[in-house]
DNA sequence: GTGGTCTAGACCACG
DNA sequence: GTGGTCTAGACCACG
């Protein structure tokens, strides 16, 4: 489970592991029943204190994003069925662009701007 | 100048205030000399208190985005010529589509998907 | 504000505490608006740790009992009408006596043998 | 013997087990040389770890409540008479009661609230 | 002054 | 080994 933290962000880094957390669940790249690192690792490995990593899964548990077993680790949690799954792929990527879009709209920028930087960045992808 | 503040986000309001007035400059929609309230004005009308946009507009002073001269107000700082400008406008553009590319792709989404997700989200623009 | 921590109890502090705020709230004993002791007067009228009383106060925030304002301190949070409040009143009550018949039962008793209890131990209220 | 976990609880399991234990024995529903199950098996019953209830056994048998014989099993303790019985099976029921009651009278109910609420409450015994 | 985040480190519960 | 609670103490954000 690749993470990023930007520790200059003004985001608490609790905050900015349970976004990425949720987002790659939201998007498919975390499913039901993957097991989540544990939390003395995920705190070694981003270099940040245990009890940081033990709110973040007591945030994202409560949230039921996932579910840990106490003495047995944590896990993505279950979702009804694929088809929930795929929807809520859909919508995460929709959040995205759509957030996009508002900040340039709300910045006055013209459609045909916004679209021109989009082609434009989508060749080197 | 229009703001808006969440302030049920972890972002500290002093920095949601400065990002959105820093974006207002980059886009071209706060231009060069053009006056900004006045910190009590502001406070009051976003609702927080006086010391936080004191801070406010000490950060975007020191960072050479506006300029404050005691008694007479605040203005948008001068840039050099219309071409720095232009750019600017652009560079903020691109900074804020290339910033929603990379979260795509990180998340694992497919360039087309991406690029369907934007044009379906155009369309009502 | 008293409440009372029992130190070996194998109950968490936090949770100890949350279960009476929530029982205060319920019972009418706090009313929407009052004020909360701050963070740091409460943990030192209870002895304990900042950050204890800290996670008890976010926790009951989340849960919409009460309402943290940065800078400015807790309150309970407001309810609808006063309608509501005397029904969560009587639901408390409710709640706190069926746990106790509940028990009793499952214990073996019969109601008679619960009920001369209860008439006796009412005498001395 | 039927005992219920909440695995939710904050309560620990095995201080759930050893309450629950302690009350059938109190209240006279397991008496004096009765049998328990095997740690293994109520192990396997409750759906926890051996070691849970090996802990269990072990506090209950130092507290004097059972007699762990190696090899041949674990047993309520004897208790002197029968008088002796007779007095904590009322005892444990006193404390039921007066603990629902102390609860209510530091909500703020009063005694004719909570007399009602009791009278009702015994009407679906 | 009041709330929020984070660290280092201890000790407990469960498997 | 894995999760949970708590302390002491530092530093930040807001009023």
């Amino acid at each position: 489970m690749k993470l990023a933290i930007d520790f200059r962000s003004k985001l608490p880094v609790y905050a900015q592991i349970e976004d990425q957390v949720r987002s790659l669940v939201a998007a498919g790249k975390l499913r039901p029943g993957d097991p989540l690192p544990s939390i003395r690792n995920l705190a070694s490995d981003l270099g940040v204190n245990y009890n940081t990593i033990a709110r973040v899964y007591l945030d994202l548990d409560r949230d039921g994003v996932i579910k840990t077993y106490r003495g047995r680790g944590t896990y993505v949690a279950d979702v009804d069925d694929e088809r929930t799954l795929t929807r809520m792929r859909q919508e995460k990527l929709q959040a995205i662009v759509r957030s996009a879009l508002d900040k340039a709209r709300t910045l006055g920028y013209r459609s045909e701007e916004v679209s021109a930087a989009f082609e434009d960045q989508l060749t080197n992808w």
